[in-house]
DNA sequence: TTGAAAGCGCTAACAC
DNA sequence: GTGTTAGCGCTTTCAA
């Protein structure tokens, strides 16, 4: 069934019926009508296929994350998703495990099915995944943590503010030593969470000694490994903060193996905000990163640059901000003395 | 840039770059070189949308599940993704929390763009899924739980095995009052899955009497919830069993809320097996119902439909089994006696 | 405002 | 074994 079936069904021409589908203003109302009722009766659906080859827009946008396991992109690939069906589009989902191999072939899908932009949301704008995107001028947007990335829509993600935030509560609840799990280091988003916390620090004149500094993976494993080792340290740290929630739940799951209360012998801070958080023992006090806010800046922007032409997209950049969100794996320092209780104004 | 240029460049016809490209044997070897060479050279890469026109083929399998923020989903998606890929297809992703509007629009979008398949993995083929797809002959897979679905293929999943393990491992431990929380039982998913509790339980001659059933919702909260209303019980159970892991751990945190020990005043069984469920504290017992191979068996069945002519296509099934993953979340009824070891053979 | 017809990039039947 | 060519289903000039 095609549209020249319903064509000779509604007694119009096939250019009608495409007008007609496609909202163009100035068909005939009467005529509009009966090819309506034709599309209707007959159960048509025009072929996006053919659409696609005439057009030269595939109506689909490329979404390269890292891992859809990773209970980070979940979040990421509904709203995406779901903005992507609202606007008509459809989403081409690529998962890359940040490994060289699976993004060269991510790169070769999104071109073979001519994707009218990709939305690179691994926390590093691979080159790899850049060059031959670039060449055939298909808009991107992707997360920066370096130098802004040209030709590009950048959304750079503000980790300082959240992280500031994270250690200023944890001195607040006078801790001192305050350890650090990183990720790892060679992805440049882990290289900043560090970054930032290490001058979070140094901006209250505290100081991170390297013993308290440990690489984790960003895996749940990776933070029971980490804490592992910071038990062994003579001075233990009081509080941890993590590089991401995975690696905090992994934290609290080996304190829980060790006899350490969290959070009264140990605080707990994590980073991302999983919608997990919330539902662990006891619920994780961590930095919220909005994925569902980071879809919808990624998609946006795709969105934009359709409008645009290629050279009028200049590398514009927005910014995601991230913040502390306090739940209960985070507690006053044990055996902190509560300040006394000045005497009343009143009585 | 497309097929002509290369035909020019490599100074074949067009029909001898389709060929190469397409590996259709015949081709002499010499002409098949100059036209890799040619595009390579030009970095070309065939259009799909256009490949798509003329063969009637998408390659692409549509995959509806009913919410990825659900962790049992991802790893389902990412298996499917991965072997679509695999097999030159791409995969067309659609969530519908069991959402009757956003199942018309899934079918609708998967109509468009003209699936070669499509799998149903809600745990429920809904008929307001099925008709559309099946009056345009799309081959069709899908998770049954009631009766075969005629023209279907049917993957039938196994409740009861599982569900028989789960419960006998709880009695070995003597726990006589085993609880179950089911999920919404307006899902047929959820309804089998208690249906399997109780039959196991009468198996053994053990009673679950109606306080001990009580309906939950499949979330976190849900297990909250219903741990809630059972230990106001005058009675409370030793044992809990759960329709799925977020309930099991629902269970666990307000468990720990509660001051009450898991697994030593209270055994936790979950159900799915979800990635998380071995890293939650303690790491919990559950039965798994392997999400990768639960994929698999749906892209299979999708793959092998492709071949075959569609009336030859009668609604065959395939069984998933479940069965039981021992952890830390149950033990020993609270006071029960070792059975006294017998004077030793030897001495 | 509507229709006729060209053509998007590719495959496959047919001819050589 | 290779080339010529007719479409796949649609949009979009262009002419009426």
């Amino acid at each position: 069934m095609d549209i020249r079936e319903i064509a000779k069904l509604a007694r119009v021409s096939t250019a009608t019926v495409s007008r007609v589908l496609n909202s163009v203003p100035t068909v005939n109302p009467k005529l509009a009508k009966r090819v309506l009722d034709a599309a209707a009766l007959r159960g048509y659906v025009p072929n996006t296929q053919a659409r696609a080859l005439v057009s030269g827009k595939s109506r689909t946008f490329g979404l390269v994350v890292s891992e859809i396991t990773n209970p980070f992109f979940p979040q990421i690939v509904e709203t995406f998703g779901n903005l992507a069906v609202a606007n008509g589009y459809e989403m081409l989902l690529a998962s890359t495990g940040n490994d060289l191999k699976r993004m060269e072939l991510a790169v070769r899908r999104m071109i073979e099915r001519r994707v009218d932009g990709v939305a690179i949301l691994t926390f590093g704008m691979e080159d790899s995944l850049l060059a031959d995107l670039r060449v055939r001028k298909v808009p991107l947007v992707g997360v920066v943590v370096g130098p802004t990335v040209p030709g590009v829509t950048n959304i750079r993600i503000d980790y300082r503010h959240g992280i500031r935030q994270a250690v200023q509560h944890l001195a607040a609840l006078r801790h001192q030593r305050i350890a650090f799990i990183t990720g790892p280091l060679r992805l440049m988003s882990a290289m900043a969470r560090k970054t930032a916390f290490e001058e979070s620090m140094r901006e209250i004149g505290l100081y991170a000694p390297p013993e308290l500094l440990v690489e984790g993976d960003h895996t749940v494993e990776g933070g029971v490994a980490a804490l592992g080792r910071l038990v062994r340290l003579a001075e233990r740290p009081t509080a941890i903060l993590c590089s991401n929630d995975m690696t905090a739940i992994g934290v609290i799951r080996e304190a829980y193996e060790l006899q350490i209360n969290v959070p009264n012998q140990l605080s707990v801070v994590g980073f991302d905000d999983i919608h997990l958080a919330q539902f662990i023992t006891p619920p994780l006090t961590t930095v919220q990163m909005s994925q569902s806010e980071l879809a919808t800046l990624a998609f946006q922007a795709l969105l934009a640059a359709r409008e645009r032409p290629a050279q009028t997209r200049q590398s514009n950049e927005c910014v995601l901000v991230t913040s502390l969100v306090l739940r209960k794996s985070t507690a006053l320092v044990l055996g902190a003395q509560p300040i006394p209780r000045p005497p009343d104004f009143i009585s």
